[in-house]
DNA sequence: GTGAAAGCGCTAACAG
DNA sequence: CTGTTAGCGCTTTCAC
């Protein structure tokens, strides 16, 4: 690796074309591989491109061939487990295949969340993958792409597009075996604690612990369900809400294990036994459930796979390996995972 | 908001300025809100452009600008909290300047950030931010960047190169402080877990370590290091080491806190009490350490507003705010958490 | 197998 | 205040 302390211009292929006597277009073929040059021309160019360090400027190429190599990606935010394990299959995949990712957050905001469609529209991605806010309400901002034949794909949070992919997992059934569980660990008051139900994915949850509590002869009561931002300061009114319950809860299914945990704990803090007095089920399978005490009964949601899922996708579309019309929904598996803070 | 559901053609300046009967130069202009031009035609020209959804291509913009108004940002992995805390400020002061964020990871690998820092070279990135990879011993791959006067700014996990910037906290202070604490507890056989001790951020911690212990009388044994990648599979290696330890352990100082609550589990799962036994200090105040019972005294590591720095000061750069050459370097304060984990 | 030349869409120096 | 024009660096069609 020579170290180029020289503060050279940076050269084009026209310079390597001069000093090598040839066109530019040569140079241009040479460098793309393509297949109507000499093996021999194909090496030389190669070997003085490296011996001036020569590197593609991506703008002018991208411009020609009116591509990126680059795949944007919407989330609501980065900062959370399982988004940052989706973002690491993605580029995983991402990096393999040569793209790059733009990556963007919402911050629940949908006005945040429109500019950077905008934004990573702009910016000539060749894919869009997005899991949308908690605040959006409907798709318009996402209609260019969908016009411009541009692939998008939403996972996690998801729009039900006619022809757009997604890739999920059972939201509902996932909800339903943990209230199942709860149920079947003797539970007969049992409190879900959602995220905003008007995301799929919240109001999923909510459908299948619904289900589960018909299933099983247990009354359904729209006030055991608390719709709250999932956040662990928030752990106060979960509390709150079991302190003054008038019949005891003795079950809670919370769609997240952060504020899980925090709840086990404060209730614990305020006597309540974990899991005898109530049985807590969390989602996520965080690490953070592994640590708390009791340990917490989860959902294993599989964040890389399903980011791994969402770049091979959308490869494959940029590839023209799949036929982009024939829209594929990808169900990954959940998984119950069964720990102390259920046990009887 | 107009859903155009026609597969129209993009449409570019020329468009416009016919459409409008003016010159591509103006409408250039007016979209870029040139001083020079009367606010008549700009409001016309803007009109005009919303009205029939014109969107500026980037590619043409940049190759002519020569700049990309993207920021280019590698990290070792992403699924960490404390990473991804960073990137969430990044992302947040980069969206707030109108700046793209193109982010890849390393993976703890040499190679891969190479690669990478070519491949976001190769895109054009206006600067880079980077936390580097376990493995890697030297910056010549990012020579090039300095080379072409492309601002380069460390975080984290740092290169002291000559003129470029840095944020990081004090790694060597903090650990003193975390192990002075554990000393003021009363602890006499203090043990270190860190990572790797190439890395800046490791080694720091260690020598922080080594020199509290020596101001405060204790003796310093480089076996009493154990050298580990500090994920949580791996907490055996702590528990033998502990087990086996010829002199009795009754203080650790684990550089994350991941492990560190791992730690906390098993070791009590073997009969040891914490604190009581031992005392145990984590690093970086994740969401985890709060949650382990007991609750883990831990270093404060403040992620999220290590993006907003980095982000702020790498656009100030690009905006020439800042003279380039003063290399600054940022040291953020660090905080020692105490919690349940070191109480007597 | 290689070269010439016309773009890709936008910017900016220069002219008016 | 606005228009003309020459690039930015690469790709690609059409010739040879």
């Amino acid at each position: 690796m020579q170290s180029c302390t020289v503060n050279m211009k940076k050269i084009t292929i026209y310079d390597l074309a001069k000093s090598l006597n040839i066109s530019s277009a040569t140079v241009s073929r040479s460098l793309n591989n393509h297949p109507s040059i000499s093996s021999k021309t194909k090496k030389k160019v190669l070997a003085k491109a490296e011996e001036v360090g020569y590197r593609t400027n991506k703008f002018a190429s991208n411009l020609s061939k009116q591509k990126s190599n680059t795949i944007g990606v919407i989330v609501p935010k980065l900062n959370s487990y399982f988004v940052s394990s989706v973002l690491s299959g993605i580029e995983k995949i991402a990096n393999d295949n040569g793209y790059n990712l733009i990556i963007s957050q919402s911050l629940e905001s949908k006005d945040k969340e429109i500019l950077n469609a905008k934004t990573l529209y702009d910016s000539g991605v060749d894919a869009l993958l997005a899991s949308i806010a908690y605040e959006t309400d409907n798709y318009n901002h996402f209609m260019r792409y969908i016009d411009q034949k541009i692939p998008l794909l939403f996972f996690d949070r998801i729009f039900d597009i006619p022809n757009c992919p997604i890739i999920a997992i059972d939201n509902e059934s996932a909800a339903y075996e943990a209230t199942k569980h709860l149920i079947d660990q003797g539970c007969k008051n049992i409190v879900h604690v959602g995220g905003d139900f008007k995301r799929n994915v919240y109001i999923d949850r909510k459908n299948g612990y619904e289900k589960a509590l018909k299933a099983h002869k247990h009354v359904f009561y729209e006030s055991n369900c608390l719709e709250h931002n999932l956040k662990p300061e928030n752990v106060e009114k979960v509390i709150e809400f079991v302190k003054n319950a008038k019949k005891k809860v003795d079950g809670i299914f919370i769609s997240g294990d952060t504020l899980a945990a925090h709840c086990v704990k404060a209730l614990q803090n305020i006597g309540y036994k974990i899991p005898k007095d109530i049985k807590i089920v969390g989602f996520n399978n965080d690490p953070i459930s592994t640590v708390v005490n009791p340990t917490l009964s989860t959902i294993e949601y599989p964040g890389y796979k399903m980011g791994v899922l969402a770049g091979q996708s959308i490869i494959n579309h940029l590839k023209g390996n799949i036929n982009i019309e024939s829209a594929n929904s990808i169900i990954l598996k959940h998984k119950l995972i069964i720990r102390e803070s259920t046990k009887n």
